[in-house]
DNA sequence: GCCG
DNA sequence: CAGTACG
DNA sequence: CGGCCGATACTG
């Protein structure tokens, strides 16, 4: 009891996440100060920092972010901290060290700032310091907050009451979801008691897959749901009843499972079309091949991209995204880390500059809400002042075309007349060779002058050596061997997906929040509005028919649907039903 | 499948 | 229109 | 029981 008595701790850049207030209520239970105002930094004071901030490296990132987000004034409280030096440690070791009842600082623990550079960043320590990067992941995920004896839960259940927010992990698994990523904020997280519901998670990952090929999208929805369910829960499943009790999108059905599951090991008739499904997976994991292309090909027998090729060779030449697909399927499949986002940002940003120095890129997506490795790169585009989406798609069109002139973007998916006519014959060379013959006179349709997105295959030059995350270099879904004469993927120079949208600058707001998603809170959130008699979409929130409400505010549009605003950090932690009290 |  | 995609 | 995100956006 009263770990923290007379100790003084400081949030940066401030304690509004759910996950800093929840740890600065700790500290404060534990008799701990928090630092508010400028008057009480003290230089005995532990700083506590965000971890969205922290890269693997234990280094800070996106430091403009960072002092712009400070509550106090950033100047001074800055300033004291390079002068002055106190402790710094990432703020998740407040649980570690509640857990093992005390304070631990590594020997050298002021070693913070790299005084040298205050841009590039300084080296946050913690206990795991010195650790190989994957034990240091590994043990990142494993902090825990308190078992639910103390303190911890109390104040948890506290907020939860009131908040659909809940505080508890979050962890996407990427074994069933190619889409899943790891947050930098992770936290607070028992990793022994949550891998023990691994069997759940997987099992209601392969339900939620089955009904989705067999069509039935609402029931495979909501086994979705209760995986995500299962795998935010930071505590170990011991019964369904349990699980229906705490969890949201845990209904009777799922909880019979669940204590099944939990009494014979497994769920029967599980394993039965596993087979069917990883058919079905190998061929929707490519662009453009979706659930009703993939079951019309398997029914016909069909196991590879080039036995389509054979028996439906038309469909390569009307979906010729397909074709980017299948050369880019495994390049596609891999993630890359943050640093390579910042790369791509910097390259675009600095073209961008030269085709409309007024036009801001903006980083949306998983890379925003902290993740720190992203399956592809959301860019949203807007210009002050600016309503005119032609305009805005003209600006996005000659961006892309001038990347595409600076061999950085390496395919189209969609075209414009003009984009068309520069792309058009490395379209027919893939046709090429796949060994079709392409249409003499190709009557295309006029395509859209003015797209509002482009989706792209993006290449850094080669001098830029991808780094890659332990966690997701090994299994790898790879093409199969009929299908790799077309491949055009390479792990030492891949290919990315960056993806071009835009919005009105008075729709900014209503853009963010669509744009950084996940999609999961973006149904939870739109669903709310639903139910208050609005609506909200890309473009704003509306009352009844067409009554703009607000577009550009984004936390005005939480406030106008009775949300507290949640930061995009946080937006993974998104549930949809309260915990309900015991 | 879950939720109201 | 259906199919696929985006968060 | 009926609803489950979007006046999405793009393609053929």
């Amino acid at each position: 009891m009263a770990l923290f008595q007379g100790k003084k701790f400081l949030f940066l850049p401030n304690c509004r996440s759910s996950t800093l207030s929840f740890l600065s209520q700790l500290i404060r239970s534990n008799d701990g100060t928090v630092i508010c105002d400028v008057e009480e930094l003290d230089k005995q004071m532990i700083t506590l920092i965000n971890k969205s901030f922290i890269d693997k490296d234990q280094k800070l990132t996106n430091k403009e972010l960072f002092l712009k987000e400070f509550e106090m004034d950033p100047d001074i409280v800055w300033s004291f901290i390079l002068h002055e030096r106190p402790a710094c440690v990432e703020a998740n070791c407040i649980s570690e060290w509640l857990k093992i009842g005390k304070i631990t600082l590594p020997p050298e623990f002021n070693v913070l700032i790299d005084e040298e550079d205050t841009t590039t960043g300084f080296h946050v320590i913690n206990e795991h310091a010195g650790q190989s990067n994957k034990e240091a992941s590994d043990r990142e995920s494993s902090m825990e907050s308190q078992s639910d004896t103390d303190i911890g839960s109390e104040t948890s259940h506290k907020d939860s009451h009131e908040s659909p927010f809940v505080q508890a992990a979050s962890r996407e698994e990427s074994l069933d979801n190619p889409i899943s990523e790891t947050v930098a904020n992770a936290d607070l997280v028992d990793e022994e008691n949550v891998s023990k519901n691994e069997t759940l998670i997987k099992a209601f990952g392969r339900l939620a897959r089955r009904y989705e090929i067999k069509g039935d999208q609402y029931r495979s929805k909501g086994y979705k749901l209760a995986k995500i369910g299962i795998e935010r829960y930071p505590h170990e499943i011991l019964s369904g009843e349990q699980a229906r009790r705490d969890i949201a999108s845990v209904g009777p059905g799922i909880a019979k499972k669940i204590q099944i599951i939990l009494d014979t090991g497994s769920l029967p008739g599980l394993d039965e079309s596993f087979d069917l499904e990883k058919k079905l997976n190998y061929f929707t994991q490519c662009h453009d091949v979706g659930i009703y292309s993939a079951k019309r090909w398997n029914l016909l027998g069909l196991q590879s991209f080039a036995d389509v090729l054979k028996k439906f060779p038309e469909v390569f030449i009307r979906d010729w995204p397909i074709l980017f697909g299948w050369s880019y399927y495994e390049d596609w499949l891999m993630k890359m880390c943050r640093d390579e986002c910042d790369e791509i940002l910097n390259v675009v940003r600095t073209t961008l500059k030269r085709v409309d120095p007024a036009c801001s890129a903006e980083l949306q997506g998983s890379y925003v809400r902290g993740a720190q490795e992203c399956g592809d790169l959301d860019i949203l585009f807007h210009k002050k002042g600016c309503d005119n989406t032609t305009e805005l798609g003209r600006i996005m069109e000659k961006l892309a075309l001038a990347l595409y002139d600076q061999g950085y973007v390496e395919c189209f998916l969609q075209l414009s007349p003009k984009i068309r006519q520069v792309f058009g014959s490395r379209i027919r060379e893939r046709v090429r060779k796949c060994k079709l013959k392409i249409p003499s006179q190709e009557e295309y349709p006029p395509a859209v002058a003015d797209l509002k997105k482009y989706f792209l295959g993006f290449k850094l030059k080669s001098e830029f050596k991808p780094r890659y995350l332990e966690t997701s270099a090994d299994k790898l879904i790879k093409l199969e061997t009929d299908d790799r004469f077309m491949s055009l993927s390479s792990s030492s120079h891949p290919c990315r997906r960056v993806d071009f949208f835009c919005c009105k600058y008075s729709e900014l707001g209503a853009a963010r929040i669509q744009w950084t998603g996940p999609k999961e809170f973006n149904r939870w959130i739109r669903i709310k509005a639903v139910q208050k008699g609005m609506k909200l979409t890309q473009h704003g929130l509306y009352r009844g028919e067409n009554i703009l409400l607000e577009s550009f505010d984004d936390k005005r549009i939480f406030e106008l649907l009775g949300e507290e605003y949640v930061g995009p950090e946080d937006r993974n932690r998104m549930i949809k039903k309260r915990q309900k009290q015991s």
